[in-house]
DNA sequence: TAATTTTTCTATCACCCGATAGACGTTTCT
DNA sequence: AGAAACGTCTATCGGGTGATAGAAAAATTA
């Protein structure tokens, strides 16, 4: 049985992943300039200089984080995106894939929006491309709704996406905290909210008109009451 | 002339806030942790030793920043709940309301936002009752439109505030990045899209038979078609 | 079992951080 | 002008940090 020194408790390539894993948490909970590599190691039971032989730095530990955080994301979003259904549809789906990792790899995904932007430039670069893309498989649903005539038309794509990913991502903080609230509820819920805000009207009048307002009188909008479909 | 030493270059009070405004941009742009004291003085162009003639602790400075970065959300927050105008219209000018300060105090906001959890019990207790606070005026405007059937009878109240919120708080990341994404911009859409999706449905027929597509019969909660209306 | 490789340990370093003490220049008050 | 308060400085300290070097234990291979 092994123990005390140059103990292996797992098979030979596992040891590297129990000890990102425990480099996401503690990061995920004391933020990563806040985690000392000495956290870690006592998450694991090891010494803190026995990481060293794992991981060159301890931002190299964090890139892996963040990388295993993105993982699949992009090629989930694009499986998703490239279907045949609706573009209402597959926002959901989209919206539910999104948040399903929070519950298996919470501390990842923490991690990662949180942490990642104190990544070196190199590998903070080649993450922001990974993000920038699943941005744009988004985005390029909303504007495919858009031109199918299934989504409005005065939607600005870009503010969409980011405000459909920003919820999603807000919802990361809060989960787990806020009772009743199983991802799937949460995904049913999101969608629900923006995709009705999304569709193209059938027979009522967008709220369109109460926005661009104010500027002359006060500040609210003075609301032109809605033709009842 | 003052200079060098024990120069005085502002009135009596205005120096504490000139370094609380150093402290707000230094956390911000590095994070609580990753920011040394040594920053904020240098972006003061004074000596890190000198910064403790105006707070105990670097933590006490995290404190300030984070109090003055609720400031007075609450207080307009409850001034548009109070008025007399509908729940859509209220929300709307909520949303203008919440995402305001990114302009003239984004460093305050952002680091309220990222490195609020980084306080000291007593103080993130404190600041935390605020936050609830606001969160709850908003949700209460939501539940009061909701009760007059202004608002769709089955969104569910904490899970919208909080989408809500989030959506704009995630704004607050993003803010400056994205071309052509003035405040007002923002926050017109960001009304447009979950607003719409809240009212009370007149003709459209809600999403949701789609969505619980997927599950082939699992846990997930059932959504109950909604009773057109 | 002996040799080799893999993994962990001990020991240590150079450095930076937050914080304190007390001197010194500046401003304000009387 | 003299005294008192204010604001900044220099100097320094104890402690924690990320990281390196090399010994040693365990596992693997021959």
């Amino acid at each position: 049985m092994p123990s005390a020194r140059g103990a292996r408790t797992v098979g030979p390539r596992r040891r590297a992943e129990e000890i990102i894993d425990a480099a996401a948490a503690v990061f995920a909970e004391r933020g990563y300039h806040g985690a000392s590599t000495q956290d870690v190691a006592d998450r694991l039971g090891m010494r803190q200089a026995s990481l060293y032989y794992y991981f060159p730095s301890k931002e190299a530990a964090l890139e892996q984080v963040c990388l295993r955080s993105v993982g699949d994301f992009v090629e989930r979003a694009q499986a998703i995106a490239g279907g045949h259904r609706g573009a209402a549809e597959k926002l959901a789906a989209l919206i539910q894939s999104h948040l399903a990792p929070v519950e298996i790899r919470g501390d990842y995904v923490r991690c990662f929006l949180r942490e990642r932007r104190f990544l070196p430039r190199d590998s903070a670069r080649r993450i922001g491309r990974v993000a920038r893309r699943y941005e744009g498989v988004l985005q390029g649903v909303i504007e495919a709704g858009i031109e199918a005539g299934e989504l409005r038309r005065d939607l600005d794509p870009r503010l969409t996406t980011l405000a459909l990913i920003g919820m999603c991502n807000a919802a990361m903080e809060w989960y787990g905290r806020e009772p009743d609230a199983p991802v799937r509820r949460i995904a049913d819920r999101f969608a629900v909210l923006v995709i009705d805000g999304m569709r193209a009207a059938r027979g009522a009048t967008p709220f369109s008109g109460s926005r661009a307002k104010r500027s002359g009188g006060r500040a609210g909008s003075r609301p032109r009451r809605r033709i009842g479909g």
